[in-house]
DNA sequence: TACCCTGCGGAGAGAGTCTCCGGTTCGCGA
DNA sequence: TCGCGAACCGGAGACTCTCTCCGCAGGGTA
């Protein structure tokens, strides 16, 4: 996606530096960290991270790519190794506790699964639905889950989830009972 | 609640207007309407708004008291109009859609029934809490509602699928579609 | 080695938050 | 009705954060 390789050395090199100290200001502060203290911490000016990454999405999402993408490999390490409606809750559960202990990821992932254009669909927005996608599929075909419930709205429920737990404790067990009361229905 | 008999005259006549002025900001510009923007309209220096106000969560949520009330009346007057699961679904539907299309009130709704130490508890979270409370134990006692949901969890989702919504189109019909996937659950 | 031009840095404008305190004005008691 | 003390006002100003602009340094190429 980044033509890293015409980068100047210098522009790449604080490119890079950029990046890292950025998800670490991130994981810190949440995702309203400071951008000119980012700067800062990176050892460049302002209008170096801004020529870099426009705007503050841009930042994070460059800055947490490779978590998301961990979590569609983690999607078909589990679709391997448990049946799919098993797979798909699990994946599920992880992807919100991932969301919710790694401050900033939250609002990276909704963006991801929001309603804008797809012309303009973000890397880890293709990552995650590509991954809910392949587990929804399977899991219907075994008629575990609804027919009628689409990947997106899946991903979008999970988001939900995730700040209904941050309500509550912000805790595993809190994500496990709106999960799992999503998952059952609430009739008697 | 708000001891309005003792202030002075001048005090109670800004009080208001902030309160009058605040209640259009946050509908026009959403919770991050600006605060000094406030007081300019109102007519009155900044100092005003905060000696009333400390914390902006306290300026809105005395701005959108009534309209909760509204929420907690609607309770009572569903509950005699329909069997007591068709009143709560719909309490819950009408709750979300009021929470969507009103611009600030997702915040204060959601610090209304957030897991703070509930010595602090909000006005606002006694009415929401209150009326919750009541649909829920009569559903329960029809034996239509799961008998191990609580109110505050069922609020604390609710919040969650107006997240989703939100994500999605933030339209009338994604409520109910995401209440609907919450109600029936998602097995096949 | 020398030159061009990419990319750098940080000053500074703009927007917002929140405090502080000199000055105003209300309302009570006489 | 007057006068005084307390309650209340207003907005200047310090601070934080965002984002742009442009003179200049220093990398890459011939």
């Amino acid at each position: 996606m980044t033509q890293v390789r015409s980068m100047r050395a210098d522009a790449r090199r604080n490119y890079e530096r950029l990046l890292k100290v950025a998800a670490e200001a991130f994981a810190e502060h949440g995702e309203g960290a400071s951008l000119d203290d980012i700067a800062k911490r990176a050892g460049v000016g302002s209008g170096t991270l801004y020529r870099h990454f426009p705007t503050r999405q841009a930042l994070l999402e460059a800055a947490y790519v490779d978590r998301v993408e961990g979590f569609a490999r983690r999607a078909d390490e589990l679709a391997e190794e448990l049946p799919p409606g098993e797979a798909l809750a699990e994946w599920l559960y992880e992807l919100c506790v991932g969301t919710i202990q790694v401050r900033g990821l939250k609002t990276l992932l909704g963006s991801a699964v929001a309603d804008g254009s797809d012309a303009v669909l973000t890397v880890c927005g293709t990552h995650v639905r590509g991954a809910a996608t392949r587990l929804v599929e399977a899991a219907r075909a075994e008629g575990t889950l609804r027919a009628d419930v689409e990947p997106i709205e899946l991903l979008r429920l999970a988001h939900g989830v995730v700040g209904a737990a941050e309500l509550a404790d912000g805790g595993d067990e809190s994500i496990r009972r709106y999960l799992s009361l999503l998952t059952e229905g609430l009739r008697a």
